[in-house]
DNA sequence: TGCACTAGCCTGTATATACAACCTGACGGA
DNA sequence: TCCGTCAGGTTGTATATACAGGCTAGTGCA
């Protein structure tokens, strides 16, 4: 109630007007000094709460003109990327994984090229399943800097993935992905008991620390059994996660 | 120079020291008296710096402690899927757009569903193909709510893309997205012309307005030719675009 | 020794004030 | 009529001040 700070009880009152419809987009918002005497507060405050709302892409300033309702942005979305253990857990599922490859090797053509290396250069390949309920979700097929990760050979990655160790050696900074559709060879359709007439969808991630690339990973996964999802609403709509598109 | 605001002079010199390496995760940051003095800038300017950044998800702040270097998270990242023209736009290329079918129809089980709506109730289907300098790019599979766009059927769509269009109509408010891999039937891998041996990248994507779902679009792409991609930085890092992952 | 309390630092918020830059519309002169 | 100027509203920023609340370390008492 009162606990709530004033700035947000400002953006409050201005995001009910917008949820409810009453304010359409390009509609004009109430200016500051408006909000100053309505909602009896310093202009300061009512800077806060319009100029956060302008950060979240709520609403447009103009300076010298006032401030408007956005438009809804149709252009572009985001899609969530993540951490496959922790997506599993997140459903309610449980996930192990198979160690299936765990070695050291010399980094040739595309490796070597993604992880920025000399052809020849040491370093660490990973490849194992993820299970969700006994079923295979993701092959993992990883390379790993050696001079990133000198311990990778005696890591069970039954116990902590790839990813968690990778972030528990040196904090990531950057994170590069691209999302592909592809027909699966026959070992990668083997690892994950998918038919012959089944597509993956390959995500491929590079990871960075210290300024350069330490990790490189291809990630199969079953294109019957798995799916990207993303939801892009004006923005804490209080209505909750909805279900995302049902399989058809 | 000096027309830089000093909130934001105080934001660069604390990103800066971050971006070099000086300080790394769970350091401490130097705090808003700190940042008063070193800088000469008033504390609710070193507040409103340090906020910024806390809101960006470089900081963490505690109250009566401090503020820190915020890890990186390595869980959640997140892919763009922007509407078709303006991604060839961007690419600097021409997008040109062939109309296969324009039609009215009786929505259908997935179709009804996905917009819920009555079986039999009345929906506009769209078939097109939009082209990348005359290389087919995507295949825009569209119904659309019949009592949302009436003047559907009138329309052009080689000179307005359906997602312009929905858009002219009435705000849309709210977009659902899945990205599925899968083997093409035969009529998508003649109008994408794309070989038997190829997968398809489908993007589903469902749009709200007024509250309710009012298009439901399958977007299919040649997966040799299309991917999905995104790059997950500490934010701003000034560094521009980097080459997403090339083909390999 | 052990514990309670307090001084001092930190963030979080709120206000009043001030100036700059910008835009629009009205007014008035050429 | 046309154009320049100016007044007034709007955002953007900067500062000084103030108080609340959280946390920590150290002081001093029992």
């Amino acid at each position: 109630m009162s606990s709530k700070p004033r700035y947000q009880q400002v953006k409050d009152y201005v995001r009910a007007r917008l949820e409810s419809g009453e304010l359409q987009p390009s509609d004009r918002v109430p200016s500051e000094n408006e909000l100053v005497d309505t909602m009896n507060v310093s202009r300061m405050t009512a800077n806060r709460a319009l100029r956060e709302l302008n950060d979240e892409g709520l609403l447009v300033r103009i300076a010298g003109v006032g401030t408007f309702v956005a438009d809804f942005k149709a252009t572009s979305h985001v899609l969530e990327v993540r951490n496959i253990a922790d997506e599993i857990a997140h459903r309610g599922h449980a996930h192990s994984a198979t160690v299936l490859r765990q070695s050291r090797q010399h980094a040739r053509g595309e490796i070597a090229r993604a992880l920025q290396l000399e052809a020849g250069s040491d370093v660490f390949h990973v490849l194992l399943v993820h299970w969700e309920n006994d079923i295979p979700i993701q092959l993992e097929d990883r390379y790993i800097r050696a001079d990133f990760a000198p311990d990778c050979l005696d890591r069970d990655f039954t116990r902590i993935t790839p990813s968690a160790y990778l972030s528990e050696i040196a904090p990531l900074q950057e994170a590069e992905h691209a999302v592909r559709a592809t027909i699966p060879n026959a070992a990668v359709r083997q690892h994950l008991e998918i038919a012959a007439d089944e597509a993956c969808l390959v995500v491929l991630r590079r990871t960075w620390a210290g300024g350069r690339p330490v990790s490189f990973a291809r990630l199969h996964h079953p294109g019957g059994r798995y799916e990207l999802t993303g939801r892009f609403a004006p923005e804490h709509t209080g209505a909750g996660p909805v279900s995302p598109i049902e399989k058809l």
